[in-house]
DNA sequence: CTGTTAGCGCTTTCAG
DNA sequence: CTGAAAGCGCTAACAG
């Protein structure tokens, strides 16, 4: 910088602001500095900027896994928003694990990141305790935690799954079962199968079902090999919910290879609403929960959060709750009673 | 730090060794540093050490989007192996285009990563000559660029549907078109296309038939759409590779919507081997070109370009090869004929 | 094995 | 609008 302010004939102070705020420098000198910029094909240098400055513009976001595509989409929510202050995104992965989560929570705060996202309101205590000393905002998202640690961004896990109990009870489903991954620190997946059995119990259904299978993240697979295990245990299953849209696709596809007819033989319904749930065959029902707004809406919380810190004056804890839908697709349409298809008398 | 030398009676410095090189330091001392750290909830700022060490543990890896989990699959294996050595990924999205690609790359220098990761070969002037010019390891992957800016980990994408439509023929279908996205930024989907349009000469086919619906990236709903397109267009086809097997499943989701069996009346070939495809009904064909591989390479390789310039002696540019497989699945498995199931004379 | 001295490249702060 | 001085928190380099 100091060979820049050299080559323009300014002192680096000046070079400094007009690579910034842009309005505190004549025009003539700003021309003369990018010029110089130019010519040396100078690199500003945001590390030593940060150091100085204590703003680092980093924000923080962990997620369980890049290869789902909800939490990307969250990602991109954020990102979006972050952008348009001109903040970065460090994405830490936690692959499930809680343990991990500690982990990557102690590497980012080494970057001293403005502000940290964490997707979840389960950690462990050392985690916990890391995120709420740690001196900046924090926000949950994808869950509705009764202690939260600072904002929240999210939904309950449980009644989107109650919902869509209510909903297939309503659609006439009396016989219904959950397919989920083995229990472990997958504690979305966790809550939606006590929203199932919740809603069971609230409905007066007669019985539950839950077949687990596969460590989390649940894929396409264990949708699949569910499936047959829900159908030996409990042939007269009219319904199943699968924790994620992806083992409903799975359930299906493999229904389609036995010749069980869905959702004749079997009705499925799945969460999350990604993308292939709208377009494949049958199309799947699912609850839809914003993905993307959940992202750009812990984006915007999270930029006047740190505004508010910055300006010393930090913001008391928000709690923002996304809405969700149910969305009937294909996978749960009702075949016609006879009834129903006979003449009114 | 300063803080926490005091507490345990040593210098900043012993501190700093502490916290990094572990052996460098008396276990004693050492343990009476950790305790000073505990107590005092001590963490190390990175960003500090980074200017003062000129290492920031940044690899910048540019992607098109978050939401392909191919390209997911290749930031988790350049995650995994990077983390090996404390190194970060800072992950960037360019949406597959190529001007943003060039306002991300200008971004990221500026938080001086020890490395750049871009996905293809195909950049603006400017993003080329920034990459030339920034004084780090470069990979470009997906790719085999012919006058690479630095080190190369990829695949002919050309190459990778020449395969695949040699073995089509083999099947024994002889009128096969390809249906991809709107010509854009997406050089891959180009050269993908640019390996069917040479197969189907290099083969003496008939006819070429390209069906071109929908702005990368392409999706299922696209792949839906230009399967309808395609019969319209070209009745007598039997066979038609997809760009991508998110199109190929939306291909033949629409399929069976409209009742047109697969393969029997069409065969549907995808590319990426997602996971969806091995699992779907009817189980997609596909050209597997090892995502995660990519990554760990790419990854591998970062390493020791960091470490050679680190020591001082740049890495001479490296073409590292990932290999393809054409994965055959029910989705062109060819119906047998009467004469082959008759009896032999 | 440990300490001292400098200084990384920028921005804050305060004067002009 | 511009400049000078000081220092962000750490580590390189050298000395003991």
């Amino acid at each position: 910088m100091a060979d820049v302010a050299r080559r323009a004939g300014v002192s680096a102070m000046t070079v400094s602001r007009a690579l910034k705020d842009k309005s505190a420098v004549t025009p003539e000198t700003r021309d003369r500095i990018f010029q110089a910029v130019q010519d040396l094909g100078y690199v500003l240098d945001m590390s030593a900027g940060a150091l100085s400055s204590k703003k680092t513009g980093f924000v923080s976001v962990l997620i369980p896994s890049l290869n789902n595509s909800n939490f990307s989409d969250t990602v991109q929510g954020i990102s979006e928003i972050l952008d348009t202050e001109g903040m970065q995104v460090l994405i830490g992965t936690t692959n499930y694990s809680r343990v991990r989560e500690e982990q990557v929570i102690a590497t980012m705060l080494q970057r001293r990141p403005e502000g940290i996202i964490v997707t979840g309101g389960t950690h462990t205590a050392r985690a916990r305790s890391m995120l709420e000393t740690a001196g900046i905002p924090v926000i949950e998202t994808w869950d509705l935690p009764v202690a939260p640690i600072g904002h929240v961004v999210g939904f309950s896990n449980a009644a989107t799954i109650e919902d869509l109990m209510a909903r297939l009870m309503f659609w006439g489903y009396r016989r219904v079962a959950f397919i989920e991954g083995e229990p472990g620190d997958d504690t979305r997946g966790h809550d939606r199968r006590t929203g199932y059995e919740r809603a069971v119990r609230a409905l007066g259904l007669e019985r539950s079902c839950v077949i687990s299978v596969g460590r989390p993240p649940v894929t396409v697979e264990h949708g699949a090999q569910a499936v047959v295990r829900l159908i030996e245990t409990w042939p007269e299953v009219e319904a199943v919910i699968c924790v994620s849209d992806l083992s409903a696709l799975g359930a299906i596809m493999e229904c389609h290879r036995r010749g069980w007819d869905v959702p004749g033989r079997l009705a499925v319904a799945g969460f999350g609403d990604f993308q292939v749930a709208r377009h494949c065959w049958p199309s799947i029902t699912t609850v839809s929960v914003g993905s993307l707004a959940i992202g750009q809406e812990t984006g915007t919380l999270m930029l006047q959060a740190i505004a508010a810190m910055r300006a010393g004056t930090p913001l008391p804890p928000r709690r923002i709750t996304i809405p969700h839908t149910v969305i009937e697709r294909d996978s749960t349409a009702r075949q016609p009673h006879p009834a129903e298809t006979a003449p009114a008398p």
